[in-house]
DNA sequence: TAGATTGTTAATCGATTAACAATC
DNA sequence: TAGATTGTTAATCGATTAACAATC
């Protein structure tokens, strides 16, 4: 079993070989070494090579990899071959955000519902969205193979949301609320935190100014 | 210079011990030890004593941690003890998002002005925004001693944005376009990657169905 | 004081990089 | 064929875990 198991941190830079591939495709590339795919990314070329090589020899020596294959590839490997029913709770700014997103009903992730404590506000009416309450979450689900659930509430109510999800059947979570969700192994939970990103950010930020003055003041 | 260097995945847990510590001292908890944070964060208590002995020591032997003492020392480290002036440059969803999400007000970052290609559309007057144009952005940042610019554009300005907020000296950049921006060394940037966190749950769900159904046929 | 828990060194584990034979 | 580049093994590097003396 863990032998077949992939570390995650290989897995976070499969999507990014996928969208440098899905450029070049555009581009009417055919053929990409590792060296610049390595050029492109900023990953090693050794490394690029290790990481594909954990799922297959998708190259060719003396040639390297034919774009559109290694996509194609790649796609399958992330799920990305086929389509998938997906729900929002929390019909917020964000949830709406992600609703209107159009690169996901792309990669075919089809929000078909999206769901809110609050249904009946002005706000929603307003933005086109049919929000429907909570209490129909549920069963929505069950009858129409939701297999994704994106919680874009506030944290108070996510992890109840999470429950629902769970309960129903949902297959994967994608969590935007400030919570670390507690969820049965066999679903996939995947936690966008932006707090955490902005507050690494802000490290970095004052570390440089802090570099920078000691940089002056040696100057002095 | 590299020796007081701090790795990244270092950098990145910080923010997560920040924020239980903030919900330790909501709960009015005074004193917690490694073990206990270990038990809530899911990191063992000899990887939180490492991370946070890269900064000093702020335990004590036999006692553990004063809560209030170790958060507010984090935030010194984050860069969350002072306040930040910010702009956000894509007044699509996202950007309304997190112009209105409250918690980065919070937390000390003040944005103080949107902006988008297209400034004068129903959409944002609707929804209470003061929307600036584009080429307002410049002056805008220096008058404004604006340190952080927020990207929430599609992919084809977000560049051009990038390379305006370089120029009027904006010191760390929060990116939401899917693409790689190049900015000076001096400059950080930091990338929510929301396509890539999708691609990374559909992998995962790819997977758990695929090891089911072998499990499945075993059964058989 | 005795017990608890840190700070820190050493050991282990895993991930990245280097090297090169295989081969297109 | 000769040159290029992969796939893969070995070496290196870095991060995590374990252990324990220091000490509150």
């Amino acid at each position: 079993m863990a032998k077949n198991e992939v570390s995650i941190t290989v897995i976070r830079r499969l999507p990014i070989y996928y969208r440098y591939l899905g450029e070049l495709l555009d581009k009417g590339v055919n053929r990409i070494s590792s060296q610049e795919l390595s050029n492109l990314t900023g990953y090693t070329a050794s490394q690029i090579r290790q990481d594909l090589n954990n799922f297959g020899g998708f190259g060719q020596q003396g040639y390297g990899y034919n774009v559109e294959e290694l996509y194609n590839e790649l796609g399958k490997i992330l799920g990305l071959d086929r389509e998938y029913n997906v729900v929002i709770t929390g019909a917020g700014n964000l949830g709406h955000a992600i609703y209107y997103y159009r690169g996901f009903k792309r990669a075919g992730f089809n929000i078909i519902g999206v769901f809110d404590i609050n249904p009946d506000n002005t706000r929603h009416a307003k933005r086109n969205m049919d929000v429907r309450p909570l209490d129909e979450l549920e069963d929505f689900i069950k009858e129409n193979k939701v297999e994704i659930g994106i919680i874009t509430t506030s944290k108070e109510i996510a992890q109840e949301v999470a429950d629902i999800y769970v309960r129903a059947g949902v297959k994967a979570i994608w969590n935007f609320a400030t919570i670390d969700l507690i969820v049965p192994e066999d679903v996939t939970l995947e936690s966008v935190r932006l707090s955490e990103s902005l507050f690494t950010l802000s490290y970095f930020l004052k570390r440089n100014e802090g570099l920078k003055k000691e940089a002056e003041e040696k100057k002095n």
